[in-house]
DNA sequence: CTGTTAGCGCATTCAG
DNA sequence: CTGAATGCGCTAACAG
């Protein structure tokens, strides 16, 4: 293990000051060709690396944006997250990834270390009983993900759209039974709107609704199946994929492989299992893209409260 | 937005001096209880937070450890993960977490954005063709998961016990000829040690071996299902839930429930959607746990290369 | 173009 | 027990 270097000790071994070392790291345009070669060199070959928290505290920033998200392993937060990555890196920032598991309390805790460690930018999903107010204060350097809020910038899902369209789909098919099952309409997105579109739907299109919530689970989507279906259900729209699955269980289980089941989130698992159903992809990983580009271009001073709505579409 | 406060700006409300904040907020055991009280609350009333970076530099530690994991949708690298962010945060660390996608180089440049932020410590997600050069310099404050090294602390897996178990579980049942479903065996742990804990399984058990490797994929699985069953098949075990899930499919489409399928993960999917089919759990969550603690350790300053293998148990 | 100088915010001696 | 002084490694004016 060789010593700490500093800029300092590659400045002795390449000849030069100090501030010409920290001026190739920084990438600072006045430095002859020649010099900035030497550096650079050195640098490779003592294998120095620069400690971040001296180059944040000399003036620079961290290049940290923090992500606090509820759960790791869901795996529509995790299409958002990559999505965020791989934008956050190719602007040379690093992720601070946290985990909020859907309590206020604790989020609001992570907000705080976030900010302790100066981070540049905070990206928050939100979720039923989010607590907005934290983030609030640091509108201008973060992003929210999925949730409203008139002060600070968001990217939401189309919660609307998307039932809209697996509706639309369905009826294209020719199908006018169309159930449907959701989760608790307390949960304002995922619950509440996307019940309010298959509902409103129903209306405009003069289909006779018939719907039932409960638990985001397979088992309750399972159990709710049969309360919805009835001889001549054609279709059954689900909240989610994971219900969708319970629902396609149901159905096998009970030999109506003839009604068709749609679901949320793009799981490649459920039409690979189920043949008759389809997904509606919310667009998870374009709204984790374009959430961290929204976030880096209001960290470079374009700061303007945005809301932004990403596009569903539908998955075959 | 209150501009940023700083020890010594508490100092003054307070009516100390800045060290003696400083002691309070290192809960240095010299300081008396008045006086830490009021330094406290006045901290609280004002909503300072230090900076992380600045500590860093006096002297302390960052206070993070960066996590190299393959993948962020992985599942079972996801429950990892749970297992290790509870173990570092109450130890009161925070978490860098990146993602190498199964890439050598990607791993070293995430290796050296670790080091340059001054982690305390770095967990790595073994993956086949990782590089372990570069990590093991920073062996004395690094774990390597999933992955066998003998300069670095590691967790690994049961892979020998994991199908082990699983094949002893189906004799049980008085079932005799069991077919095995892997991945290409280049693939070390995964997909050479799985497939020969099966052949060595059937030597001694004597059995017949009737197996298959390919893609880590349900379609992979779905399409050699057909090349190891025959007539006599009374079960089929799989190096993973995913090629389970595929197999189940096969045999589901197949008219062959009658075949008991096990699998790899845990998933609760994989029960939930094909009745006959049973899961090993690695012991992924705890593997999480495990290695935090050892890293933990060694970072103050246990240092001794450990090498832990993980249980695996059935899950029902 | 490049070397010199002054902090950044905090932990840590070292004297009271 | 507590305040004043020093330095961590680096960036950013400031002069050459």
């Amino acid at each position: 293990m060789t010593k700490k270097l500093t800029i300092l000790d590659i400045a002795k071994l390449a000849g030069v000051g100090k501030s010409t070392v920290s001026r190739v790291l920084t990438h600072h345009p006045k430095v002859k060709a020649s010099t900035r070669e030497k550096v650079k060199r050195v640098i490779q070959e003592s294998g120095f690396v620069p400690s971040k928290s001296a180059q944040v505290m000399g003036g620079g920033s961290a290049k940290v944006v923090g992500i606090i998200l509820s759960r790791l392993d869901s795996a529509s937060e995790n299409k958002v997250i990559s999505g965020i990555l791989e934008v956050i890196y190719a602007a040379g920032y690093d992720a601070l990834i946290m985990e909020g598991q859907f309590s206020a309390a604790k989020t609001n805790e992570h907000l705080a270390v976030l900010q302790k460690r100066n981070v540049d930018g905070v990206i928050l999903f939100g979720f039923t009983g989010c607590d907005l107010s934290a983030i609030e204060k640091l509108a201008h350097k973060a992003v929210v993900i999925a949730v409203d809020s008139e002060n600070v910038s968001s990217v939401g899902y189309d919660n609307y759209g998307i039932i809209e369209q697996a509706m639309a789909h369905i009826q294209e098919l020719g199908k006018q039974h169309i159930s449907y099952i959701g989760v608790d309409p307390k949960d304002k997105t995922t619950g509440l709107i996307r019940l309010n579109a298959y509902l409103e739907y129903c209306k405009c299109a003069n289909l006779k609704p018939n719907f039932q919530t409960g638990e985001l689970s397979h088992k309750s989507a399972y159990e709710l199946t049969d309360l919805v279906l009835t001889a001549e259900t054609q279709a059954i729209v689900c909240a989610s994929d994971t219900l969708a699955m319970g629902v396609a269980k149901r159905l096998q289980v009970l030999n109506r492989s003839d009604v068709l089941v749609s679901g949320v989130g793009a799981t490649d698992l459920l039409a690979f299992i189920f043949p008759n159903t389809f997904s509606i992809d919310p667009g998870y990983y374009s709204a984790g893209k374009t959430s961290a580009h929204l976030l880096i271009q209001q960290l470079q001073g374009k700061y303007e409260v945005t809301h932004l709505t990403q596009k569903a579409s539908i998955t075959r």
